[in-house]
Formats: structure tokens, C-alpha cells, sequence
DNA sequence: TGTACATCAGTGAACGCGCGTTCACTGATGTAC
DNA sequence: TGTACATCAGTGAACGCGCGTTCACTGATGTAC
């Protein structure tokens, strides 16, 4: 049953999608490729089709969520400035960023399995990091802020943490606590 | 075999102690109890004389790592105060930290694989955080700060994320650089 | 204090299971003439 | 444009392996008398 190009490029996006989503949601290797490519409507026997390996896998998967980040804050960020900075600081310090792993930071949802996993897929998250700094940075220099790189990554390192460890707390009270005395301060930078 | 009771409790907190470790430097569910028990000098058999799961371990390793650490962390600010504050920072955001995972801080080590833990370690962890910034507040407290939990809260949360992030960094001058701008912002606070 | 027996820490084989990966096969797509 | 054939996306069974957990067994420890 070959499919055509167009078909094949479609399914091995849409593996990259789920897997985007799976890795976030439920772990790096606690997602089998079984139930993976089960949830992206095939059997498991044509995953080596499309790639040589999970760590494969893993490392385009981490890319793209990285990419869907950066647009979105990009997205936040359109007015510029200290203004556009704080987008994207309330946008991702919030309640309705916690509650939804598989669509959020992967660097939130994977960090400290991604510190262990295959070279690409560290690499692609580090480069990832840079580039989400880069945006934030990019807001801030407009205001003329002297240290905008460095405050930008400030900034990203602190909600990455935040996050985690909002999403360890149970009630959500506190996790919303947390993230708001981190919006507030980072407001002061 | 069996051994006296002394030593039936000092095999089981080797087993917590060395859990610690592997959970921290390869992560939750990368480490296998067989690998670990024959780390800890045994067979794995002897496991569930100890444990009744390796969900209960896992718990009892993050609450054991998490404790070393709260220790430390009151070694480290025992001079109280601003300074007290800036010996955790300074010594949590240091190299030998990011070079250290196995002995490290158990959030930076394994957060996002907590956050989909057990309830208990899950429990264990965010009583952990509550526990390292109660530290950390009570530094700043005696300096009179107005909000010396909330700014405890988020200078955890922060030292969390730039640990983490800074170990995705395959270069080790990157990985300083950030350390070092985190540090030097929190000494603003 | 000495003896008989129950307890149980630790051993090592075994369990069912899901993992990542391989492979022979199918049949629609793409290509060469 | 029509035909013959090679390509290859996707299927589903199978591979060896390590996982968490169980269990019969061993023999030193602990306890009751």
C-alpha cells in the first residue's frame, strides 16, 4: 500500500506532531513507539520508514515543539518592547500554560530528560533555549535595556523553573502563587 | 542469611542512598532496580524484603536527596541574612553543582520526571521546594525584606531552571555565562 | 545460660510484559519506454 | 497516452532484551522456654 510523497511527508509530520505531544505529556521513555504511532493511526512496523531511530524521533520532535515556541512567542512579543516582554512572560507564566504539558515548553515538560538524551536532542534543546532567549532579548534591547541578552535569559531560565515546579504542586492555588510572584518580579527587571 | 537488624537497616538506607544517586544522574524510569541493587552490593531479589515498590523508592530516594539538601542548604546560609542568602545562591548556582548531578539537587535532576511521579515522590518533591525556600526566606527575613517568602520562592524557582537549562549546554563557558547572570540578578533582589 | 524453633534478609531462577528494532510481505505510486 | 515494472509506505509477526515483580529456598538472627 505505498502512499504518495505528499501522503508520506503528511504522516511523518504527523508522527512528529504526536510525538511532540507524547514526550511532553507522559516522558521521553516512558513513551513506547508502539503506543505512539498508535495514536498517530498506524502500526508500529513502519515507524523505520521515516526514521532511523527513537533518538531520532526524539531530537525532531524536541525541534519542532522548540519551533512552535518561538512563533508563539514571537506571536506575544508583536507590540515590542518591555511591553512585548511582558507577553510573553504573563503568556507563559500561566495557569493555563501548567495545565496543558503536551502543548507547552519543552524545556518545561522534558528538561531533565532532555539533560540526558541523545547529543541531537540536547543540542536542539540548548539551541532552543538560545533562541527563545534571543526573542525576549530582542523585545528588551528595543527599550533600550542594557543588558537585555543576559536579562532575557534570566528571565527564561526563571519561568522554565517556575513552571516545573508549579506543575509538582498539587494544589493549584500554590502553583498559582508561585507563578504569579515570579510575573511580578520578572516585571521589574 | 539473615542478617542482624542493624544491618538490615543500614542495606536498606544504602539502597535509599544509592537510588538517590542513579535516579538523579540517569534519571527515574532510565534506572532499573536490578542495575541498582547491584550497585548497592546485592542481589535484586532482596528488593521487596525492603520496599514495597520501586514507586515507594523513588520516593523515599527524593525525600532522602531532597533532606541532604535542605541540610546544605542551612550549612550554606548559617551566617543568616542577605549573605547567608547569597552563600545558598552562590554555591547552588556553581559549576561543580552543574558537574555534580548524581550528589545535586534532586529538582534540577529529575523535575520534569517528577512531575509525572508517584503521588508520594511527587508529594515529597514539592514538600521539598516548600522546605528549601522556607531556608531561604528565613535568611532573608532577618534583613527585614518585606516579601522574603515570595522572593525566596522565586529565586528557588529560578536557581531550579538555570541548573537545568545550564546542563543542556554542551559548552561549558555558555553554561557559566548563565549561572553567572542568574546569580549576579539575584544578588539584586 | 542453653536449647529448639520461628523469623526473615538475602539469593537466584522464573513470571509475563512491553520495549526498540527487524523483516517478509502487500499493493498503490512513480517511472521508463 | 498506455503498458510493464521498480519503488517503497505501511502491515503485522517476530527477534532478543531488560523491565518490575514473585517465589522457593538458605541459613544466621532473634525469641521462647
Amino acid at each position: 500500500m505505498r502512499k504518495s510523497k505528499a501522503d508520506a511527508a503528511e504522516t511523518r509530520q504527523t508522527i512528529v506532531n504526536v510525538a511532540a505531544e507524547e514526550f511532553r505529556l507522559n516522558g521521553i521513555s516512558a513513551t513506547g513507539l508502539i503506543a505512539l504511532m498508535s495514536k498517530a493511526g498506524l502500526t508500529h512496523g513502519g515507524f523505520y520508514k521515516h526514521f532511523e531511530s527513537k533518538d531520532q524521533l526524539v531530537a525532531e520532535a524536541c525541534s519542532s515543539a522548540i519551533d512552535g515556541l518561538v512563533a508563539r512567542f514571537k506571536e506575544d512579543s508583536a507590540a515590542g518592547g518591555r511591553q512585548g516582554f511582558m507577553s510573553i512572560v504573563d503568556s507563559y507564566l500561566s495557569m493555563e500554560h501548567r495545565d496543558d504539558r503536551a502543548g507547552g515548553c519543552p524545556l518545561a515538560g522534558m528538561g531533565s530528560e532532555l539533560v540526558r538524551a541523545d547529543d541531537r536532542a540536547r543540542a536542539a534543546a540548548a539551541q532552543g533555549f538560545d533562541d527563545l532567549v534571543a526573542v525576549m532579548a530582542g523585545s528588551l534591547a528595543q527599550e533600550g535595556t542594557a543588558h537585555a541578552r543576559s536579562d532575557a535569559g534570566f528571565a527564561m531560565a526563571a519561568m522554565v523553573g517556575a513552571m516545573t515546579m508549579s506543575r509538582l504542586m498539587s494544589d493549584p492555588a500554590d502553583a498559582a502563587e508561585l507563578l504569579d510572584d515570579v510575573r511580578r518580579r520578572l516585571s521589574l527587571i
